[in-house]
DNA sequence: GCTCAATTTAAACAGTCGTTTGAAATATCC
DNA sequence: GGATATTTCAAACGACTGTTTAAATTGAGC
């Protein structure tokens, strides 16, 4: 039964990567290079000079076309934010179409989550792989308009998936929940943005080029493990204490 | 038979919080105001100025007494890290040593990564919060120093606490283990960096002195029903395909 | 071909940055 | 208490920051 719902829901492959045509104007000429010198350095160590001259734009077209600095970089992660976020909604709205009244298991809308950030991740091309890396950066920066905007860019999104969860999950209060599915986007972020800090823990090759994938595949059952985890009673007779008190 | 060995387990309050009687030499006012300004601007943004005039102390100090910015982020690092992490070796030869043969369960050897931490984030005094916030948003940095400095602050506490889950979870292949091991180490940097990210998923009112602690207490559960969750074998009938490729 | 708007350009702006210098002040030792 | 080492201090160094300006160039529309 629930493999039979599993079957109908659609695979990677299915989803389209929409290519625009190689746009060379220098707005998208400083959108990419600012990608992955963000990336690469950070926002605050990241100059505008930087910046142009890998672009070959002068130095002024940043003021001209975005205003300032810091509209740039809310630039670079609206343009694939956006769509990314759309893609995770619009997926969940496929999957709970799919399979009517039954609700959705842990691992559908984990697949919701993750699929358009792995579809991201293979997009060699555009430098998704670059994006998602800044992405995972964005959210532990300390800038108050870098969390202001993230905040508002994700609000819609989190409520959708908190709902889907909240089905999925019925017997894990509400509060408990919200803290699970922030270890969810925390546990996604840091891996995505930790491809060389893997080395501090794992020692690995890196350079293949579908490594992000294979993390979210080891990652995402991890995930789905915590989700379902039974809700711990502090007094229940038997549960592990972990931090105990006097 | 658990509850017997965790009964014998220490409590937090038995671990001694160790206040050093409030030195005021100029070092140490450079580390405690550094420690507060990078936490909340991060290092780059952060200058030597605005430490010293927080400090009190003259610009050039910074320089004399710890050479570069550079050093002083490492030795404000160093100075609680280090502790933390030989915190969290003794109290796990302290478990090991009380369970005798028996094998330590995923619980006990999380409370002796999470109990350091959260020894840390009790310490009001001292600043311990602003440490860990600053902690785990140094994770996340760019700045190849940085990363090189945690790499080899952590590489002995990573590699004692990866044999103690190997043998907690013994049918967990070594790779699978290392993985799982550094979504628990990224779930937890995350959550302790975040203390007002959070306000992005959840609605919560802060300004809890304890906030910390009770995040900590749902993340230990959390991250233990990950750790010993099964190993997917992607062929296997019946297993979830999460992201089925074509 | 002319007009008017959009874009690009070089140059300069007013600051801030980390670091260095050499003299002044303080602490330490015999 | 005089000599010596350590620490503090104000001032300046050269380089780099994001942003602005006004002139030069380009592109359509008619």
């Amino acid at each position: 039964m629930v493999t039979s719902t599993i079957q109908r829901i659609p695979r990677v492959s299915d989803i389209p990567v929409d290519r625009p045509p190689e746009i060379v104007d220098t707005k998208s000429k400083i959108l990419d290079a600012a990608e992955e010198l963000f990336m690469e350095h950070g926002f605050e160590a990241t100059s505008l000079r930087l910046i142009t001259t890998a672009a070959g734009v002068n130095l002024a077209a940043v003021n001209y076309h975005f205003g300032s600095k810091e509209e740039l970089f809310q630039a670079v992660l609206t343009r694939r934010l956006d769509p990314m976020n759309q893609d995770r909604m619009r997926l969940l709205s496929l999957y709970e179409s799919a399979t009517g009244n039954t609700p959705l298991t842990c691992e559908n809308i984990i697949s919701a989550m993750f699929i358009p950030a792995l579809k991201l991740a293979r997009d060699h091309q555009t430098g998704g792989k670059n994006f998602l890396r800044l992405l995972g950066r964005a959210y532990a920066d300390p800038a108050p308009f870098i969390r202001e905007f993230l905040s508002s860019q994700y609000a819609e999104m989190i409520a959708r998936f908190r709902a889907a969860f909240s089905h999925a999950l019925p017997h894990i209060p509400r509060e408990e929940l919200s803290w699970r599915l922030h270890f969810v986007m925390g546990a996604l972020s840091y891996t995505l943005a930790g491809t060389d800090a893997l080395k501090m823990i794992a020692q690995f090759q890196p350079g293949e080029a579908d490594n992000d994938e294979k993390v979210l595949r080891r990652l995402a059952p991890f995930l789905a493990a915590g989700l379902r985890s039974p809700v711990e009673n502090d007094n229940a007779p038997g549960s592990h204490q972990w931090f105990a008190e006097a």
